[in-house]
DNA sequence: CCGCTTTTAAGGCAGGTGATTGACTTGGCT
DNA sequence: AGCCAAGTCAATCACCTGCCTTAAAAGCGG
C-alpha cells in the first residue's frame, strides 16, 4: 500500500513538503500574515497555486496540518492510557493528559514548529473552532478526563470544567513557550521535553488538588 | 487640562473611537486578518488613512490599545498591592496578581473585548514582545513578584520561573475564555467577574504550592 | 507504443492592502 | 479680521493576495 506506484509517491512527498514548510512559517510568522503563495514557494513549488491544488482554502491547510500531528499524539496517549489501568492518583491521569505532547515533540528531535502553531490556532477566533474539532474527538483524551473526575468526586462540576479550561491552556502554552525559548537560544527552566512534562504535571496536580474558596 | 481646547477635545475624541473599533475588531476577527482601512472604517472616519495618520503602523496601534488598558490595570493593582502590606500570606499576593484584570474588565461593563485582544496578542510571534515591554516594566507588578517569591523560598528558582509563565498565561487566557463565552452567549463556570477571579486564584494557590517531584 | 489523467508550472485578472500625497475644512492665535 | 497649523478627506501608488485559465510534464493503463 505504501509507495504502491512512483506517482503516488511523489505527489504524498510534496504533500509533506508543503505541510511542514507550511507549519514553520505559521509558526514563525503567524498563520493569517502568511499567504499560501508564501507557503508554495516556501515548499519549493514553482507553482503558486500548490497549496489549493492539494487542499482547499488555508483552513483546510491547518486542519491537514493538526490531523498529522494528532494521530502520532493519539497513539502515545493510548500507550499511556494503557500502563496506568484505573489509578486511583490523580498524578497519573495527569501524566497521561500532559506528556504527550512533550514526547511527540521530543520524538520529532531537531527544532518543531508544531507548539507555536498549536498555540496561535488556540487564540484565533476562526481557527479554533478546527483543532476543537479535531482533537476533543479523541476517545482516549475522554476518557483521561472521566478517569481524572473519578478521582476528584468532591469538586464542583463547575470548578471541574474551569479547571479543564485551565489545564488546557497550560499543556498547549507552556510546550509552545519552550519551543520558543530553544528557537530563540534563550535558555529553558528544564533540560529536556520530559522534564518540562515533569514540571507541568507537577503544577497541574496541585491546580487540581487545590482547595475552593467558599465564596460569601 | 481636560478639554483644553475643543480642537484637543475633538481629535482624543477620534483618537478614542479608532481606539475601541480596532479592539473589537481584533478581538473578533483576529489582529492580522483586520486591515488599517476597516478599523478607520468601522471607527466612523470616512477617511481610509485615520489609523495611519493618528497611530503609525499596526504596531502602534496595537500598542495604544495595551497602553490605555495598562494604566488603568495598573492603578487597580496599586491599590490592592497597598492593601495587603508585606503578607506572608501566598493567596494575598495571588490575589495581587490575578485580580487586577478581572476587575478592569468588571468596570468596563457590557460587552468587552480587551482579553481576547490581549490573549492573541500573546501568542503572535511579532506583537507578543510589545506587550512584554509595555507591562512588564510596571514596578507594582515586579514588587508582587518579590512578594510571592518572599512566601516560597523553598521552590527551586527555575520551578518559580517555570509556574510563573503558567500563572502568567492563565492569567491572560482565562479572562479571554470568559470573554469569549460572554460573547456567545455560552454559559460560564462563574456568575461574575469577580467569582471568576476567586476560582482563577484558587487554581493559582494550588500550582505555587504544589510540591517539587524529585527527579530521578 | 500511445492516448489519458494527474500533477506541476506559468501567467493573467480583479480586488484589497499600506503608504504617500495634496487639497479642503476648521478652530486657534495675534 | 485674517493668517496658520492641525486635522480630515479623497485620490493615487506599487504591491500582494486568492482565484482562474492555459500549458507542459510525467507516469499509467491498455
Amino acid at each position: 500500500m505504501a509507495a504502491r506506484t512512483a506517482r503516488a509517491e511523489q505527489v504524498s512527498a510534496t504533500r509533506e513538503l508543503i505541510l511542514t514548510a507550511a507549519e514553520r512559517l505559521f509558526a514563525e510568522r503567524g498563520v493569517n500574515a502568511v499567504s499560501n503563495r508564501q507557503v508554495s514557494e516556501a515548499a519549493g513549488q514553482g507553482n503558486n497555486t500548490a497549496v489549493g491544488y492539494h487542499f482547499g482554502t488555508k483552513a483546510d491547510l491547518v486542519r491537514a496540518i493538526v490531523r498529522k500531528h494528532a494521530t502520532q499524539i493519539e497513539e502515545i496517549r493510548a500507550r499511556l492510557l494503557a500502563g496506568i489501568g484505573d489509578s486511583p492518583d490523580v498524578r497519573d491521569w495527569v501524566d497521561c493528559l500532559v506528556r504527550p505532547v512533550p514526547q511527540h515533540l521530543a520524538a520529532l528531535g531537531g527544532p518543531t514548529w508544531y507548539a507555536r502553531f498549536c498555540a496561535q490556532i488556540m487564540t484565533d477566533p476562526v481557527l479554533h473552532q478546527i483543532v476543537v474539532e479535531e482533537s476533543l474527538t479523541s476517545p482516549s483524551l475522554r476518557q483521561i478526563i472521566d478517569g481524572l473526575t473519578a478521582c476528584l468526586p468532591d469538586l464542583p462540576p463547575e470548578v471541574r470544567a474551569e479547571r479543564g479550561e485551565m489545564a488546557r491552556h497550560l499543556i498547549v502554552q507552556m510546550p509552545a513557550e519552550r519551543e520558543r525559548a530553544l528557537a530563540e537560544n534563550r535558555p529553558t527552566p528544564r533540560a529536556t521535553w520530559d522534564d518540562a512534562a515533569t514540571g507541568l504535571a507537577d503544577a497541574l496536580v496541585g491546580l487540581w488538588l487545590a482547595p475552593v474558596a467558599n465564596r460569601p
